[in-house]
DNA sequence: TTAGAGTCTCCCCATTGGTGGAGAGTCAAG
DNA sequence: CTTGACTCTCCACCAATGGGGAGACTCTAA
């Protein structure tokens, strides 16, 4: 039988997480405790382990918290949430293509300018910066 | 004869920028004003107008307040600040080609999960999400 | 002179994912 | 029983770039 749950302190050494983490964590509800204890202690479930490598995994991937918070949710409805993963998944993928292609379009026009760079122009006018034609 | 300078509203209207943003750049010390009205009333130069367009022209290229106003540091020591300017949109490149870098690998990782991707997989064990093994 | 528009300073708010500390209470070993 | 480690809540703070509004003051045109 297992015992009637872990403490926050262990839970950060076991999952290598810092014990502000996981009560911000817990606040948000993306990881509940299983209950306190009577002095008002946190306890954790093994589950937890799984759950914050869970959090983790999809963090790395680019999730926020939220929206990992909503494949959670649909976890804890007792179903399998790949579906909603793989849709969260889907649209990161695009929010990075976004963002590569703005990227990559702002890389182009600093790479314009600075192909045209005059390192010494003449100064003229009241212009702050010839190459800049400000 | 130029007036002895336009007030904050002016400038704003003149420059399309908010008045909030002028008093924030001028706490900033990038937008220095040329003095106060008997009333405590801001008063800006024409020049500042070029300033701004500088500053905007700068913001979109992505460097940061704080950078921009390195450059203007230089100018306002009555140097060119084209050399400074190259120097830090050369590190913005740098910043960006990281950034895309650290973005491709992770669309990378994203697309190669998603391409394997089972959407009614077995329900086994006390795993979350089977395709991401946690 | 007076009304209304403009401006002042000062403080809080937003975003996201936490981090740091104060002061008080709890738990376990000796 | 005491001591030291652990935990609790609550509050403040960080990054960057401003936005919103209160309450007081100033300026301008009629």
């Amino acid at each position: 039988m297992a015992g009637v749950g872990m403490k926050i302190g262990v839970l950060a050494s076991r999952s290598g997480l810092p014990v502000k983490t996981l009560r911000y964590y817990e606040d948000l509800g993306l990881l509940p405790a299983i209950g306190r204890s009577e002095g008002g202690y946190r306890l954790f479930a093994e589950e937890s382990l799984r759950r914050l490598e869970f959090i983790r995994r999809l963090k790395t991937l680019g999730l926020s918290l939220e929206e990992i918070q909503g494949c959670l949710a649909v976890h804890d409805a007792g179903e399998l949430p790949c579906g909603d993963i793989q849709i969260q998944l889907g649209r990161q993928i695009e929010r990075i293509d976004g963002q590569i292609k703005e990227l990559r379009q702002l890389r182009q026009e600093l790479q314009d300018l600075l192909a045209g760079w005059q390192s010494d122009p003449a100064k003229e006018g009241d212009v702050i910066c010839p190459n800049l034609h400000v």
